[in-house]
DNA sequence: TATTGGATTTGATATAAATCAATAAATTTA
DNA sequence: TAAATTTATTGATTTATATCAAATCCAATA
């Protein structure tokens, strides 16, 4: 742990203003904002942002990159929970227990904001708006969960497959980037992860939407042909 | 929903000291939180305490009872999230987008504890130590969730039952009931929503289980005849 | 640039759980 | 209390995906 922090270089100033907190607030708010966030942090590509049971002192943000969250169970085995891009808050299970439940990684160089938890707490004290904004947060996060779990476990490995490239896409594009062109940042075993399919379904899975004619792979380059197509075996494919 | 609220009784002031709120306050802060309470309500078997999509104005706790958390996907199905029981808070959901995301339904009578969101709000900005509470709490629930997912997604069929079985039976524990004899008060359609397995297999696995020796059941009523057999055989199943 | 090791693909086979179907038990309602 | 309805059990069969195994691709590195 000693040497990742080695590893990540400050870099300059993080503005809030630049990430997608969840609420309605004037620029004033947002100036006072800002002084969350002090210190910003590269964390490059296989580095550990933090790791499951490291004491909790900040939040983070996303500012560019890509990273995972992930769990190791206690047979060692890694699950992932899901993956982060730019303006997404990481760490939020660490409010629990003080100390994070899941570890992050990035799969991409990646810029991270640091939101210390006392700066939180202290600005919080005389800025009420900040209480709301993290319970909203914190809300989000549950109802993600929720709504992934009632997802995932009712669908058959094409529509997991689907499901998964449709919300890379969909994210991508609320990023300005092509929402139907783009590089898998991580492996076939963390998709299969992540959907709970074996790296070989995940691979045969995406042949068969190749093979249908709705997307087409090159390696870790994804390119949806036929973004209707996809959806529409999305609910034609739903029992 | 109007009928609903008819049949809510109010009853008897509600402490929140008989709560289980996870934090280490004083008796004198305790005094304080107390009137984040204001009244409490009845919720009879089969009855609704909030439905997905209604007004969040307060959040629950549940002071005896037994109840489920559900979700109804677009296509009308049910899916079951959780059970809950004495001690526990229910519709943290609620501050993601001012309305509850899911439903909660009483499989048995009821009784809960209202908290008012605005009295929340109220309290928390001369009372510092609640905002720390909330976090904790709406924390814990994403900790919770992300468990769950790890766990039920790479269990069988009796591993997931298992779990289940014990998982219900420490929580009787942790409120002085028994343990390893309880009354199931959902339907084995909803166990099998909960653990993602279809009725048979939810039936079938119980009486393996029977014929194991390990449980014994009469209907609803279930009785855990070695539950360290039944801790094992949780572990032996694990590849 | 060749070598090495990990990641991916592809095929053959096994298997756990779903589905289909029919009966039985338990609850609700008349 | 009987009838009706819902819930649960049990068996036969199917199926989607896991598992096993081998080949190929790709990226790191020496």
């Amino acid at each position: 742990m000693a040497e990742d922090q080695k590893i990540k270089e400050k870099c300059s100033d993080c503005s809030v203003r630049e990430l997608c907190f969840p609420m309605e607030i004037t620029d004033a708010d947002m100036t006072q904002l800002d002084v969350l966030v002090k210190t910003k942090i590269k964390v490059r590509k296989k580095e550990y942002l933090y790791r499951q049971g490291d004491e909790f002192n900040s939040i983070y943000a996303v500012r560019v990159g890509f990273l995972k969250t992930a769990i190791t169970n206690s047979q060692g085995e890694e699950k992932i929970l899901g993956f982060n891009m730019s303006g997404e808050l990481l760490g939020l299970d660490g409010f629990a227990n003080n100390k994070y439940e899941s570890s992050v990684v990035a799969l991409h160089d990646s810029e991270i904001c640091v939101i210390e938890k006392n700066r939180i707490d202290e600005i919080s004290q005389t800025f009420h708006p900040l209480q709301n904004c993290l319970q909203k947060i914190l809300s989000t996060e549950i109802v993600r969960n929720n709504n992934l779990s009632i997802s995932m476990s009712s669908m058959n490995a094409e529509q997991k497959i689907s499901t998964f490239l449709l919300n890379l896409g969909q994210r991508f594009k609320m990023r300005n980037q092509s929402e139907n062109h783009f590089i898998l940042r991580m492996t076939r075993s963390e998709i299969g992860s992540y959907v709970d399919l074996t790296i070989e379904t995940v691979s045969r899975t995406l042949r068969k939407l190749e093979s249908m004619g709705v997307i087409k792979i090159h390696s870790k380059l994804i390119k949806i042909i036929d973004i209707n197509k996809l959806k529409e075996n999305l609910i034609s494919c739903q029992t």
